[in-house]
DNA sequence: TAGAAATCGGACTAAAAAAGTCCTACTTGG
DNA sequence: CCAAGTAGGACTTTTTTAGTCCGATTTCTA
């Protein structure tokens, strides 16, 4: 049901490493810290690079700073910057037109769903980063 | 992150529908009624059976009955029931060794995550079939 | 008592999503 | 100029989820 991503959780390594450390890093030094593929930690920084709670910069002095407070960092935003689908169900994603559940509007559990949702992006939205420290 | 299962999805659908009319139904009828495959919803029907919180008669007028009260069956109870992981993260999980993470013991997010996992249980811990109705 | 209507359950395939890799381009300090 | 970085697209592999198929068993009823 709600495994997280290792998007998610490599982000989060590497969201506490910076805020940690509190000075720039760069990817390779934390892909090494947390063995944590090179490649695929690169693009997890670009993606919280574009949400705009890290900064970058480039070149050979380069890599990643934080940019916000550790406990302003709620964990509902990580994921949201780290994954495309954040809902608990298809038919409650504001990305597709769900005006019906698929095919027919016979959904009968929509509405307890949006509930759940609900319950769910409070209790998240509750930790930060700054619980990692 | 946190998207459930088609078969946590069905297996409410089902619920919601024995809840709902009290009687026998069939898998048949409940995956006619939901849109659900039909050989899918057998498989889930059986898994709910073996957890106890449905009951099930074979031969000719068989079918599925509910055996507890909505309010008492939990989401925490049907997800537990349906799936095998139940864990944000496979270092928490009970059912492997994990006296560390994977290879090494660098893991430096598994006691927020164990907290994130208490507090994700408690709240869908809450809601029950009851809700669906 | 045969057969239809069910559940039971294993094995399998297909599809989708996630994880990981590769390669090239661009940036910048020394 | 070049080494050490980020930026980012395209791709492959792996894993998970969803769905299918088939045969066995049970049991009511005509």
């Amino acid at each position: 049901m709600l495994r997280i991503s290792k998007r998610v959780e490599y982000g989060l390594m590497a969201l506490q490493y910076l805020a940690k450390n509190g000075t720039v890093a760069t990817a390779r030094e934390i892909s090494d810290a947390n063995n944590i593929p090179y490649d695929l930690l690169a693009k997890i920084m670009q993606s919280l690079k574009r949400d705009g709670m890290i900064d970058s910069f480039q070149g050979v002095r380069g890599g990643y700073r934080m940019m916000l407070a550790p406990n302003s960092v709620t964990l509902n935003r990580v994921v949201g910057a780290l994954e495309e689908e954040t809902t608990i169900t298809e038919c409650i994603s504001p990305s597709r037109d769900h005006s019906m559940c698929e095919l027919n509007n016979s959904c009968t559990i929509k509405e307890p769903m949006q509930k759940l949702q609900t319950v769910l992006n409070d209790s998240v939205g509750k930790m930060t980063i700054a619980e990692f420290l």
